[in-house]
DNA sequence: AATGAATGAGTATTCATTCAT
DNA sequence: GATGAATGAATACTCATTCAT
């Protein structure tokens, strides 16, 4: 699984190839959030960087393996909060809370890295990249999979990934969606994620506790 | 309002060019499907409906007007749907009976028209479409709007219209992700957007009484 | 010589065609001063004209010989500037007065067919209506060449049509020049016209005479 | 001033690309002389350079940049020719004489490059090189205007400009007539241009003159 | 005669990737 | 390793002319 060719080309182990990639990737990002995602050529990434265009073919295989890199190291920052949001001071917190807090850092991740939202939306159209974009889909699946272990054992495995798959894309599409409005409204939306959530969570909860008492 | 640039050249009033707009559309429609959005060139429609290229400018002046057209007709068949929950069989029903069958009626018109959701996506990545899906997303969203303002009256208008707005965004979303799994995935994935529906909606529903009875 | 396929297809005999085809010169005329020559396609004076595209090609077997009956309209009514220039009260005028007013008389016409000046520039670029613009160029020259003959009957036959042509390209060169600047740049170009006409035929004129005397 | 997309793309600085971009502008003038204007595509221009269509693109941002950079080369060849009629071996000749040398020498110049007077009458038709065109004659037009500037210093300003812009348009007119015709003619054609430049020059030299009597 | 939909070769331009230096 | 010029298939769109109705 996992298509080879998105696969970096080497580690930059010296320090002045690490800072290129980051550069490159730098690039990446001003070049979406300035002039979008159409504009998102190898050329300009190159020219926007400083460059040479044949010094991204030595990191990167290919233009996918360089967005890959781009996704990778939003969904490694997405992990961390929810790594944060699982284990931070566990006991003190209703659930409702937790939810609530963790929504509300992917909120600040996501506002402060404007960038990814609009290549993740254009890497949808993109086929040799959609396999890539499912698996960091499944592993945000995967979690919220591993949540509802814990905390909902009664769910059957088939509906709990489905209900984690639901809660995975409805979370993308309006944190994405927190991102196109004014202030106020971008606030607003994420407060209703926070309430669409929790309302969500306690519908299948409750269900399982009418069917106990039926 | 609406860019002049997408509306078709000329109403094709003679029966064959009745035709020829149809097989076009179709031509699109079995494009998407088969080879997906970034297949959806000019050419490729012309070749795919055995028509020549210049006939797809007799009837569109661009590219984007031959989508609009894709999209307009399935929004059209949208507001049906809605209009028919709207006022179908008004007071033998519950809110939540209606919310899930205008759901489910959802769910099968995309389900219909595989190509639309494929389509949609594309769209939202070319700067010259996104004007005119803004446009169709926010008569969806004006639909919720009309209807919450039926039913829930104590809403402030912002908050309605962000509702809505989100209510607009998980449906969409949710009934794409519904095309993409397995059937019983896919089936599972609507139920869940049931779910979610009627859940979000008692939890506006009851702020409203909670802050009542403060 | 003279490409045949720039003729008319048929004389316009009945009445409704022959302002079928006043028409269309006078959309070409229309077009060329509102969009300029590059938007001189057939489609264009077809619609300018509100007749349908089958309905040039009754009258003209293409495009140029649109072009050409506009052209020939042009140089008839050249033809009767001169023509008058000729015969008027011959006596009384000097011949410089009669210069002046040939030129007075030339650039009122183009002034007030703008359209022209657009049309012969575009034409020129044309391979396939090169020979027809030499015949209208020739016409011209002959006509200074038959002046020449009556007033300078020393010049050599050459040397007389090349008089001849330069005064004819001169002359074409400065009335298309007097139609681009303000009003008073226009004036003072046709003005500079008339001295330096004058000061060419008395140069030549003085040669015979410094000749004459050696 | 001046359209940016009219210039290089970059300083073709290493001697191969000096060569290359030689080899497109040779093609141009190649195609222009045998086959004209309407055949100048940069298909053909690629083809006839035995260059791939990429390469134009590396070192032009259009096509009219290609057209650009030939026009630019031939008037910087123009410009020349001017400073030497101006500066060369001062006193010893009348202005007649510096005036029939300047005319021969351009003569041989536009003989020489036969290419340019195609490629010149093509751009007048042009809308996105017009403003170019424009800078161009205005640069000759400006010589004139300061050789009258210094040799007849009582023609009003206004008056200075519009005989500066006559004689420039009359000198291409006639430099380009003398292209087009047996050689006998087009040397007499240059002749005569000779012959109307010095006349044109006495008849306002004398118009101040005669003024100053009265 | 009159119509106008149909045609498709031809146009300028882009861009991911390679590879000679 | 590092560079960036070179490549050419692919793209959206035009328009003079025809010919079935």
């Amino acid at each position: 699984m996992g298509d080879a060719s998105l696969e970096p080309r080497r580690q930059p182990s010296q320090e002045r190839s690490r800072q290129r990639v980051e550069v490159i990737l730098d690039a990446v990002a001003e070049i979406l959030v300035e002039k979008g995602f159409s504009a998102l050529t190898t050329t300009a990434i190159a020219a926007e960087a400083g460059v040479p265009i044949g010094s991204l073919y030595q990191f990167f295989p290919n233009k996918f393996a360089i967005f890959q890199a781009v996704v990778e190291q939003f969904f490694r920052k997405m992990d961390a909060v929810f790594e944060r949001g699982t284990q931070s001071g566990a006991s003190t917190l209703s659930w409702e809370e937790r939810s609530d807090q963790t929504i509300e850092a992917l909120a600040e991740l996501w506002s402060s890295e404007r960038a990814f939202a609009i290549l993740w939306r254009g890497i949808q159209n993109m086929p040799e990249m959609r396999a890539a974009a499912a698996q960091q889909f499944k592993k945000v699946e995967d979690h919220h999979v591993a949540l509802l272990e814990r905390f909902q054992r009664d769910l059957q495995p088939f509906r709990r990934r489905i209900i984690a798959r639901v809660m995975t894309h409805v979370g993308e599409e309006l944190l994405s969606l927190s991102l196109r409005g004014s202030p106020e409204e971008n606030q607003q939306v994420v407060n209703e994620l926070k309430v669409l959530t929790k309302a969500y969570i306690r519908a299948f909860m409750n269900e399982g506790e009418a069917q106990a008492e039926a």
